[in-house]
DNA sequence: CAGTCGATTCACT
DNA sequence: GTGAATCGACTGA
């Protein structure tokens, strides 16, 4: 049986390639998660670019770490990372090896396995909030760090691939500043998304912490 | 080794 | 719109 395209699982040359022309060409693909209790599918419509060590907005701006390693290595590859004392986000490593380039995962359209989704996204009032947002997404899907250095090229049946998708046309997408990042990392028009697609989170500029006492 | 802060989300006003 | 939640990674002394 001829599968269709658009289930076809993307190759490793598709993130073999500068971060900046993957992370676009990304929207419109499908991300597939196999949990324990089944498959979940979401149309990914949110990306941001993280562009390597002379990024000033990305977590390998500052070298190798135990924690970054996977950003280091072969594309393809996802990278999760713990934040907020709450959080995870997820990333696929792009570029050739040692580029330490990455697309953060900001949001989707859950298509499959809602039901799943919704078990771990209680508070989330309408399905298009489901994966609104990276540390949104990470949850409906399941993912922490135990997945951090997943092969995301390793076919439909590992626990986590990307497919061809139905990928948008240049003129649905749009570009603008990077959500929470500061400081110099903030001025780069990186974040890609869908055009009116009710997925996608709202923007917010890096709110600087208050004290705590 | 203590201090700071985060590629965020949620509840509340 | 504002502030709390919550902890591991990183920084600098």
């Amino acid at each position: 049986m001829i599968e269709s395209s658009d289930r076809t699982p993307l190759p490793r040359t598709f993130f073999d390639r500068p971060v900046l022309e993957v992370a676009p060409d990304l929207l419109g693909r499908t991300l597939v998660r196999l949990t324990d209790d089944g498959p979940i599918e979401l149309r990914l419509t949110e990306v941001e670019a993280y562009a390597g060590e002379a990024d000033p907005g990305s977590h390998a701006y500052r070298g190798r770490t135990a924690r970054n390693a996977v950003m280091f290595g072969p594309p393809g590859h996802a990278y999760v990372y713990f934040t907020y004392g709450m959080w995870h986000c997820l990333n696929l490593v792009c570029g050739p090896e040692g580029a330490a380039s990455g697309v953060l995962l900001r949001a989707g359209e859950v298509r499959v396995g809602q039901e799943l989704a919704r078990k771990r996204r209680l508070s989330a009032r309408y399905d298009k909030e489901l994966a609104k947002g990276p540390a949104r997404l990470a949850t409906a899907l399941d993912v922490d760090r135990t997945l951090d250095g997943t092969d995301a090229c390793a076919g439909p049946d590992s626990p986590l691939a990307v497919l061809t998708g139905d990928p948008v046309s240049a003129d649905q997408v749009r570009t603008g500043p990077r959500t929470g990042v500061g400081g110099d990392g903030a001025t780069q028009p990186w974040r890609f998304w869908i055009d009116d697609d009710p997925t996608v989170s709202p923007y917010r500029a890096h709110t600087p912490r208050r004290k705590r006492t």
